[in-house]
DNA sequence: ATCGATCGTTGAATCGTTTCACATCGGCAC
DNA sequence: GTGCCGATGTGAAACGATTCAACGATCGAT
């Protein structure tokens, strides 16, 4: 009843099964009246074709596997946005896994893409060992991380250079005449903070009297960008900085919430210059509009599909795409 | 080479296919020495099974489909969270399609799901007409609505009572004193706005001397809330609502944002209150914490995947489920 | 020694689609 | 009339896993 066949459908139009097939994928080697008749079939029965047969005959699948450390980060949804437009145009569809940075669930996607036969997977590395990854690629499925770089060069990786951001971030601050600066950074292991950190004391050190300080906190939310914010107020004139380097958003809203509420002792940016990182949605509707780095992360997730499909068609290495970030400077910095 | 098959397995193992296949599936019925020999070649070999043969001769896949109208919202990728989490719980994978509002790409989804014989399909429909979905339940794919509802009761959906969230919001602030009350509304067409609306009148007509003033807005953005909010700052005091209800938190903390900037003039929650709904992430955290209604996402999730297999195994309707919202009451109400 | 029952294993049929070597036919040139 | 051509259409052989009727071996009971 509602497993109509081919099979069925030959028989409906009175045709053989492989003119079906053929009306199915290369209508222009059936003869106009025969595609009619067989489409006719086709509408009137309802027929769908089965796509695990089809898969199993072509040995692959029409989909490409995608694993993502936080869905509900913008970061990823828009990166995933990404992939998925390029793959649509591709032809191709997407599955998307949510690992939540745990390497073993992250290994369970991997596990099923590859019983899946799909043509590729894009992932953010949960588990920092990209042992699997590698046979993985290896074993005929490439591999391309998407903002996480694989040292060891066997992998294809598309990130952003967060060492530029970092740069371009102080150089955006230095050049307002700031000269006492503060970074608001995260955890130290992580390559996004310590690379942001690495650019920051590059144009630091190439401006003669400018001075950096370097907060590390251990985690990258709002209340915590608040509660240093506040611990800024507290401090003697001299002692606090001109402007403030958030290493994400959420952090340098956090720093401009406490700045603003505390409204008669410091001003944004008079007093205090502040920019995050990340241009995430809320920033630019902020109480006073975060400026912030921004990082083109739809384009990564088109670049790292592109450079999929390159290696899977051509065998073509895309090596290490790095892309450039941006500044986007708004009125906690410009005023 | 990378193509490794079942029969491979049995001829390494040397015992035959249906013994590799027992070994998969029911090793219980496999002597242990046996059992032991093929799950080394299979290691030895790197066979992973292909699911697409499994899927064709099974007649059905182990996956949903999960159709949401935007990923990038909040709102979507938390249901999509609870889905998935009861998913895997279940033994079942999930598709994820992003509509994007377009009915032509919730289309395409629907019948790429159709294709892959996915076990079920769950969906916030972005088209009105349920046609298709009727259509699709009828042939053998059960399909639960999420965050939307069939007049026509021929699906089953789960929604949250917008009704009673509407309700909610006006008796806070109407049990804190306020009187004269102004809701910051989206589209009249909106379902979900017009329930909580009328939640809203029902709860004010019960006070007596209580005012309600309604403004339609047309998107449900932070910087139309702001727009709003500055509106409200020029007018003369006696002309000026004592609280205010945003039906989004986007709305609600545009609303804020003017307030407080504009310090001088008005308080809140002193000279007006403000809520939202959804509680959202950001509420928590704005420059005077929202208050906000409160919709289990996770849970309505959850509750669609169960609803769709309880229909699928033993055919239970599960008709209208619907959620009670919760009021989450903060700083910009309580002060 | 024979029978039955139990356990483990076999091998062929099956799922629905695609592909490809081959058949059919009408037309055209010689 | 013969041979050849292109255009259409055919039907069987894959693809890889699952399932199930049937088979052989082993063992205890008779």
């Amino acid at each position: 009843m509602s497993v109509v066949s081919i099979r069925d459908v030959a028989t409906a139009a009175g045709v053989s099964v492989g003119t079906v097939s053929n009306v199915l994928n290369r209508p222009e080697k059936v003869a106009e009246a025969t595609v009619a008749r067989v489409r006719a079939a086709i509408d009137e029965l309802g027929f769908i074709r089965n796509e695990a047969a089809r898969q199993l005959r072509e040995g692959r699948s029409a989909a490409i596997g995608l694993v993502v450390l936080d869905v509900r980060n913008p970061y990823f949804t828009d990166v995933a946005h990404g992939v998925e437009t390029a793959a649509a145009a591709a032809g191709l569809s997407v599955t998307l896994g949510n690992s939540d940075g745990d390497p073993a669930r992250e290994q369970r996607y991997l596990e099923l893409f590859e019983q899946q036969r799909v043509q590729g997977v894009l992932i953010s590395p949960a588990d920092a060992s990209l042992e699997r990854l590698r046979r993985l690629d290896e074993r005929g499925i490439p591999v391309v991380l998407v903002d996480g770089a694989d040292p060891s060069g066997a992998l294809d990786s598309v990130t952003v250079d967060d060492v530029a951001g970092g740069r371009l971030a102080a150089e955006h601050l230095l050049g307002l005449g700031r000269r006492r600066l503060l970074v608001v950074a995260g955890p130290a292991s992580l390559r996004q903070v310590a690379d942001r950190l690495e650019g920051v004391r590059a144009a630091v050190a190439e401006i003669p009297g400018a001075s950096l300080e370097v907060q590390h906190l251990p985690q990258l939310t709002v209340p915590a960008g608040r509660e240093l914010g506040r611990s800024l107020i507290g401090r003697p004139a001299s002692a606090r900085p001109d402007a403030v380097f958030a290493v994400n958003d959420l952090l340098g809203l956090g720093v401009l919430q406490a700045l603003v509420l505390e409204r008669e002792t410091l001003r944004v940016p008079e007093d205090i210059a502040v920019i995050g990182y990340d241009d995430i949605e809320w920033a630019a509707s902020a109480v006073v509009p975060l400026s912030s780095v921004r990082q083109p992360r739809e384009q990564l997730g088109r670049t790292a599909l592109e450079a999929l499909l390159a290696r899977g068609a051509e065998g073509l290495r895309a090596g290490a795409v790095r892309f450039a970030p941006e500044l986007v400077a708004r009125r906690s910095t410009t005023g």
